[in-house]
DNA sequence: TCCCGTTGCTACATTTAATGTAGCGATACG
DNA sequence: CGTATCGCTACATTAAATGTAGCAACGGGA
């Protein structure tokens, strides 16, 4: 059993470690970023189609997450509306074992 | 348009679509939520080294997040602590790509 | 037995994030 | 001009997360 070190640092979102992987995870761990992301896997959108495709999320929240997307890269505004970047559709690609899992999981009654 | 009641709330938000892979980034996407995988990712800990693992997150939420990633089917409580089940683990396997993703984003300069 | 340390877990007041509704300025089309 | 959309913001309300403290239960020692 794991026995308690002293205490680090409470450390602002997504620690310091210097893990790139911890900043990602508290990035796509921020109410809707993953389903953005989802939602703009085939093109670009308006933000208010976005918004239509979200559930009518606020668009106050949207408009904080695809800022941030797109400072982080994964995101950018064309004349077509919201889309993945180069590197957004990189991001993506990522999710593709993602889903094919979340269909194996709701086959066994995960709640 | 439908809307969420004020008072239930759906274990996994996001699943009126019937799609799994809703539901499932609904629940990844609540904070600490992939994170706590992360960090159970090489062995089960007890909820204490995983506050600590966790930059001292409130017991409050992850308690709450645990429990909802027990009902989900992704962890369990063992005698050695709070570990990963085997669905838990094929999920973390979906993040691999995600890794090593984030080492390339961060070399990229992106926010 | 009593004491001590650790476990999982909860209470609760405070702070932060998200929601829902409304509406702004800019742009485009008639 | 009117009116429709666009991206985006204000702001009051509500939900979620934080931080601190502490509980009951279990397991050694002494």
């Amino acid at each position: 059993m794991p026995k308690q070190g002293p205490v680090t640092r409470p450390a602002v979102r997504g620690s310091r470690s210097g893990r790139p992987i911890m900043a990602l995870l508290d990035l796509l761990g921020r109410r809707w970023t993953l389903r953005i992301i989802w939602e703009l896997r085939e093109g670009a959108l308006t933000s208010r189609a976005l918004r239509t495709a979200c559930d009518e999320a606020s668009p106050t929240i949207l408009q904080t997450r695809l800022t941030e997307l797109r400072e982080a890269g994964f995101v950018e505004l064309t004349d077509e509306g919201y889309g993945l970047t180069a590197l957004g559709r990189e991001l993506f690609q990522t999710f593709t074992p993602l889903h094919r899992f979340a269909e194996r999981w709701s086959k066994r009654g995960g709640s």
